[in-house]
Order: C-alpha cells, then sequence, then structure tokens
DNA sequence: TACAAATAATTAGTGTGACAAATATATGAA
DNA sequence: TTCATATATTTGTCACACTAATTATTTGTA
C-alpha cells in the first residue's frame, strides 16, 4: 500500500465524522429538540452526574474551556441548566439541570438512542468492537490520555 | 451489550477526528506551513485536478458551499490560486493553483505525509482496511454516496 | 421569444473548535 | 504574612459547518 492511500484515513474519519453529526443535527431539528448536538453530549453528561465543575465536566466531554463556557451560556439561556457558585472555591460553579433540564434529557434520550443506531446498519458488534479499538489506539498514538471502559 | 454503550461510537468518533486534526494542525504550525489543513485539502485536490468548478471541488473535499468559498477566498488571499472566469458559464469559476500554490504542494506533500503515519503507529494494514471499511459503511448507513475506490 | 425552474456562487447568521490572553481566586513556600 | 505560582473561568480572534436567503446566469419548455 502506498503512503499516499494510507494517508486517507484522515480524510475518511473527518468525513464520516461530519457526516454523523450532520444526520443527527438534522433529526434533532426535524424533531424539534430544541437543542444541538453538542448540547445534548453537555446536558446527558450532567444528567449523570451532579454538581460538576466546568473543568470537570470539560475532562468528560472533551471540550476545550472557552467551548465549553458558551455551551453553557446557551443551555442557561434556554432554562436546561444553572451555575450555582460554589461555596468552598469562589473561582468555580457546581452545574446543575434545572427541572426542565432533567425533563428534556428524559424525553430526548430514546430518541436520540434510535437516531444513533442507524449508522449501525450492517455493522456487527465485533465491527463496533474493532472500530472502538482502532479509533482509541489513533486517539492515544496522538497525545491523547487513556480513558476507563465502562 | 446496551443501546447506551453502543451509541458511544458518536462520542468517539468524534473525539478522535478532532484529535487527527488538532495534531495535524500543531504539526503545520510549528512547520509554518501556512496553510490550514482544510486549505491543505483544498490545493492537495486542485494540484491532481485542473479546472475544476466551485460545485465539482466540493464534491471531491466533501465540504458545503459557502465553507469551500470561505477558503477559497483565502487561498486566494495568499496567493496560491486564483479564480478564473469560465468562458462557457458566467455564474461560474475554473480554479487553478498559482506557480506559487503548485510550489507550496510540492514542498508540503511529503511532510504531511509523514504526520499523518503518526496516528497509525501500533495498527496493521488490516486493521487500516477494516476502518475504511467500517467508516464508509456508517457514512453510507447515513445517506452518503458510494465514491469509487482507487 | 418569454418565462419559470434549475444551477453556481455568495452572503448572513448561529454554533462549534482551537488557541492566546485576561481576570479572579486559591495555594504553597519563603 | 507575602508573593510567586497555579487554577477556574471568561473573552477575543480566526477558521470551519450548516442553514437559509440572495444574486446572477443558464436551461427547458410553452
Amino acid at each position: 500500500m502506498t503512503h499516499e492511500q494510507f494517508a486517507k484515513y484522515s480524510f475518511l474519519l473527518d468525513r464520516t465524522a461530519r457526516k454523523v453529526k450532520q444526520y443527527a443535527q438534522q433529526q434533532f431539528k426535524s424533531g424539534e429538540f430544541d437543542v444541538t448536538v453538542d448540547q445534548w453530549l453537555v446536558l446527558k453528561n450532567l444528567s449523570e452526574n451532579h454538581l460538576l465543575s466546568q473543568t470537570q465536566l470539560a475532562q468528560l466531554v472533551f471540550k476545550d474551556h472557552p467551548t465549553l463556557t458558551r455551551i453553557i451560556d446557551l443551555l442557561c439561556k434556554k432554562g436546561y441548566m444553572e451555575r450555582i457558585p460554589n461555596p468552598n472555591d469562589r473561582r468555580s460553579f457546581q452545574l446543575h439541570l434545572t427541572t426542565s433540564g432533567e425533563e428534556k434529557v428524559r424525553a430526548l434520550r430514546p430518541q436520540i438512542l434510535e437516531i444513533r443506531e442507524k449508522a449501525w446498519e450492517n455493522l456487527s458488534e465485533t465491527d463496533f468492537e474493532e472500530f472502538k479499538r482502532i479509533l482509541n489506539t489513533i486517539y492515544m498514538n496522538l497525545g491523547g490520555q487513556e480513558t476507563e471502559e465502562e
């Protein structure tokens, strides 16, 4: 195999990642979910982990701080979450979902799982494991931090 | 496997695609390549296909028209390419590299191939084929168009 | 020929991603 | 205690992605 062909992984990876996001976002829109794909990722993680700081949340969702600050701004504006001052550290906040945010997560979770499955038609569970292994290897080759399996 | 775990492919895919782009961009920057990763993709495709219209180029690189318009604006400003009016259709342009653009492609190509290889450490050629197959299957499951193999 | 529909490219608006710098607060060592 | 250093978050800037709307031109058809 030539190096030229080999280097195409980056193109295919980028193209597929964009397609996955684009497909999900279109479904989110036609379903009037009122959140973007990235906003959903934040809501979902908040529903599973309470009173996180922004730094902790940033590590969970692998977004940098400025990006997360802006996503949180939007979610607060929509009323799905709040920043509560941390009584032990005045630099930081404790993040939590509002009732409206909890309801949103409950309502969307099953619909989003269904949207996500579409990508996996014609692929097996073995493919899934292989895919995860390769993605994680690439991620770590480029300096990513190991993440524990669940 | 639960659906929950299953749906994580979208997260891993997005995370890895971003890491790959970020790693490359950092190398581009420290090497003073004077182009972004996406600008390189456009230059590279132009060097391999002459006198494309923007619509044709957009299909090749899988970018939408507004994004491509702006990337081309930047590359023209840098003097690497030009828009030539199409004599047969006054709506469109024929895109081509300048001499400076041709030189840029020649100079960067080998360096970029080297950067791209870093991601593939600890992975085999079989892994590469599997990876390509899975990415393309996902891409097509979500409505992507078949692309011919080279 | 005339005109509706299609096409090529651009513009505008919003969201996200990366990086650098700024602000505010906390911590640790002299 | 004090001051340098570290940490949490925000702000600013540029680039890219997606949608919708706009402009200019071409094409198909009556």
